[in-house]
DNA sequence: TTGCAATGAGACAAAAACCGTCTTAGTGTC
DNA sequence: GACACTAAGACGGTTTTTGTCTCATTGCAA
């Protein structure tokens, strides 16, 4: 029952995003996510062998997936190199800045947010940003250009929503596109 | 010292709250306090010996009086009976919904509140309104009089409050003086 | 300076919470 | 009836939390 057990080890992931949201990461137990679950630690254990642990990951490779899918929805309607880019810079901050559970993509409590962020969960975000958006640009730029700029975007993001800036907020369309004049190669005045 | 104690006592009282706001009251832990303190755990218990239980219900008994201090206030300006009354329940309620850790005052979890704020808490609920707002009352009514309203109103506001009514919404001022008018004795309009 | 009260740091054992596994019994399906 | 799946919860082992205690340090006052 491929199916079922999908279902069901979804069902349990959204019961741990339910329970993180009271209990947050650090104070979490297991018996809290099969509470919300409305399963037994049988069966969640039968879901996800090897606990805690575990079910954080599968829960963060799912949002993650989630994550980057959507943004691919938000960008794929524009119709220039730096449309695109710009987009997926300002979509890409602002959900990081407004759902406080994709802090949790990668990290545990606000505090941890920035270790992980950056020692552990960078590297695994550049390689799904660069599966799920390099395609975006390819109209636009060979595949190794591609996927070298969304490494590059991905990184700045990330840096900048760690660390916001004064002088640009990604947030503000109109930020973004004069960061992306700026710096970014290939499009318009940037520097060479 | 006593100076100084009041004011330990009341630091490490602001840090339970600031540390449930973070982990709620369950989670609580006394080292939670400690840390939002920055106090020792020996100091805590020197303050509050007995440890958490006692911890939590100093911070209810400060609570409640700030509660109803904060309300006395509010009412103490108006001229006639009635104002009086539907001040005090508007404002009462207004609290009670748009403060969380009001909830606390009496309680634990969300869960729990209700029980705890029915089976334990209205007797002390009541006595510590009768103590603070019968004084408003006594330009009007007798001692006893004020005193007997002000346990009915409190118990009025306590149960809107946990199952609020489509006719009667207590925040609203029209609604809140239709209903004194309608249910409680003195005032114009009222039931014999 | 000396003495004293208050505190921080942390060791310690007891209690509680939590974990991961396992058994049992119940349910629905074929 | 055989089977797959699950809830409930018992179980022992581990980790956390608790409450107490000791000792060193600090700050202040005599």
């Amino acid at each position: 029952m491929s199916v079922t057990d999908q279902s069901l080890s979804d069902a349990i992931l959204d019961a741990t995003k339910v329970a993180i949201e009271r209990w947050g990461v650090e104070r979490l137990t297991i018996n809290d996510v099969c509470e919300a679950a409305n399963v037994s630690r049988a069966t969640l254990y039968r879901a996800f062998p090897g606990g805690k642990e575990v079910l954080l990951e599968a829960l963060r490779v799912r949002e993650l997936e989630l994550f980057f899918t959507t943004l691919r929805a938000h960008a794929e309607g524009e119709t220039t190199l730096e449309d695109t880019i710009v987009r997926c810079m300002v979509v890409a901050t602002s959900e990081l800045r407004n759902d406080q559970h994709l802090a949790l993509m990668l990290a545990a409590e606000p505090g941890e947010v920035a270790t992980q962020l950056t020692v552990q969960g960078v590297p695994r975000i550049v390689r799904v940003a660069t599966a799920y958006l390099t395609p975006l640009l390819e109209p636009y730029l060979s595949r190794k250009d591609a996927a070298d700029l969304v490494e590059v975007l991905a990184r700045m993001v990330i840096s900048y929503f760690l660390a916001p800036s004064s002088r640009f907020d990604f947030t503000n369309e109109h930020q973004a596109r004069a960061f992306v004049r700026a710096h970014v190669p290939f499009t318009q005045g940037a520097m060479q």
